[in-house]
DNA sequence: TCTGGGGTCCTAGGACCC
DNA sequence: TCTGGGGTCCTAGGACCC
């Protein structure tokens, strides 16, 4: 970590959608403009994205939706299910324009991204900025805000200033001193990028609660306490950039899939259709990151806002040799279901996990005989995955899925489709 | 009964992010 | 009636080894 050395000039700008799926929503139902609007997370849960008609309802994120159903009705509002399959394709529209303007580009999430910056040091940055966010507003419908600045942690900061006050008309370029400490000396620590609940708390016991005195803070008092990551975040207010652009996503080291149920579920049968079906769907992630899995892992849990007996468990096997064949996934994940299942509980959510990942081509050799790499069993899985990738997830699936699926998650207010089915296309008229 | 120093690896838990 | 899902990194402490 450079601490000593001079201040690099590094430029990076954040890119953030602003209320992403809120927006998503409204580029293809202009009736939802000006008017209170809410997602919900996956089951119609908490919310997840808001318009900002419904912050200033004072609505808090992450709040259960039906207790504020209410509210936002009377204000002419809506709440809608969530649409990942809308949101991912709007995301990817969105990152292909920001493309066009620099040739390094991390998308960071589904709704924001770091854009490398440093051969732009003689161009009228601010207007830059202004420039990207009238072309991706022109291009997807999708509002964006712009911060620029010398650190992926001070280009949040510029962000969150450009999105609050409309005088910067969504883009804010902080790089010179004085203006930086004056800006980071308005934001309140909980709001600089790392500082979470618990280290706000903690840092405005000891008297620090602006981002311009956590920027002073003592080196190893915040070294101490915040370990390391907190120091590199100090030291990205101060100007020193410790947290490179990352162009290449990397490939994950665990894939989780669990899901709530639409109801309870008490049945055995039940929770092996849904176990079969999270497997499937962390398989065909795995697959697409050409890895295989060491270890796969089955979790249930009951409803923990119910009184009641409560049951949350999870069991693990080693996978040897490691493998990505989806029938052989379900297998071992089915034997351990068998073991976790209690009868008599009232479960809420199930889900897996596949963890100790690595590239297929690591396997050795000498496994073949039992790889899935070596047999026909690959093959299949290529052209499972190209079926269900052109014609729709579970085109082809497997029975233990089953059809009916009761516990399904809810999704009673999903909007159509709009630019990923066919039959959902908006119609011209 | 007394009883060193150092290294590595693994795991659980806690912090953060979106 | 109804309270999400999916990740990463770091650290402390225990097990084990020489």
């Amino acid at each position: 970590m450079n601490t000593t050395g001079l201040k690099n000039d590094n430029i990076v700008a954040l890119v953030d959608c602003n209320n992403f799926y809120v927006s998503c929503e409204r580029v293809f139902n202009p009736k939802l403009n000006n008017k209170p609007v809410a997602v919900l997370s996956n089951n119609d849960g908490c919310i997840v994205s808001r318009s900002q008609e419904i912050k200033d309802l004072k609505i808090p994120m992450g709040a259960p939706g039906f207790k504020y159903e209410g509210l936002i009705k009377k204000h002419g509002g809506t709440l809608l299910s969530s649409n990942y399959a809308l949101y991912a394709d709007m995301s990817s529209r969105v990152m292909e324009v920001l493309a066009l303007f620099s040739p390094e580009v991390e998308i960071y999430s589904i709704d924001e991204a770091f854009l490398g910056l440093n051969g732009f040091k003689n161009r009228d940055l601010e207007n830059f900025g202004k420039k990207i966010k009238r072309t991706v507003f022109q291009w997807t419908g999708i509002p964006v805000s712009v911060g620029i600045s010398q650190t992926k942690t001070l280009a949040k900061v510029a962000n969150h200033f450009a999105k609050r006050y409309s005088a910067f008309q969504g883009s804010l370029c902080l790089l010179d001193d004085e203006r930086i400490t004056k800006a980071l000396a308005k934001t309140p620590v909980s709001e600089v990028w790392g500082i979470g609940r618990q280290y706000d708390k903690f840092l405005r016991q000891h008297k620090i609660e602006t981002a311009l005195q956590l920027r002073d803070a003592e080196d190893k008092f915040i070294e101490h306490y915040l370990t390391s990551v907190g120091l590199k975040t100090v030291l990205e207010l101060r100007g020193y950039a410790c947290i490179d652009l990352d162009e290449a996503p990397a490939n994950k080291k665990s894939i989780v899939t669990s899901r709530s149920f639409g109801k309870q579920v008490s049945s055995l049968n039940d929770l092996q259709e849904a176990i079969s079906e999270y497997v499937t769907r962390a398989a065909e992630k795995l697959r697409k990151q050409k890895s295989v899995a060491g270890l796969l892992m089955v979790f249930l849990s009951t409803n923990r806002f119910k009184e009641g007996p409560q049951y949350n468990n999870s069991l693990s096997t080693t996978l040897f040799p490691p493998t990505a064949y989806t029938p052989e996934l379900i297998k071992t994940a089915l034997n351990l279901l068998d073991d976790l299942y209690l009868p008599g509980f009232e479960f809420k959510k199930a889900g897996v996990m596949l963890a100790d990942i690595i590239p297929e081509k690591d396997v050795p050799l000498s496994f073949m005989d039992t790889n899935y790499l070596d047999d026909k069993r690959k093959k299949l899985m290529e052209a499972m995955d190209k079926l269900n990738r052109t014609y729709g997830q579970d085109t082809l699936f497997y029975a233990s899925s089953g059809i009916k699926k009761d516990w399904k998650m809810k999704r009673a207010k999903l909007s159509p489709h709009y630019t990923t089915h066919w039959n959902d296309l908006p119609k011209v008229k």
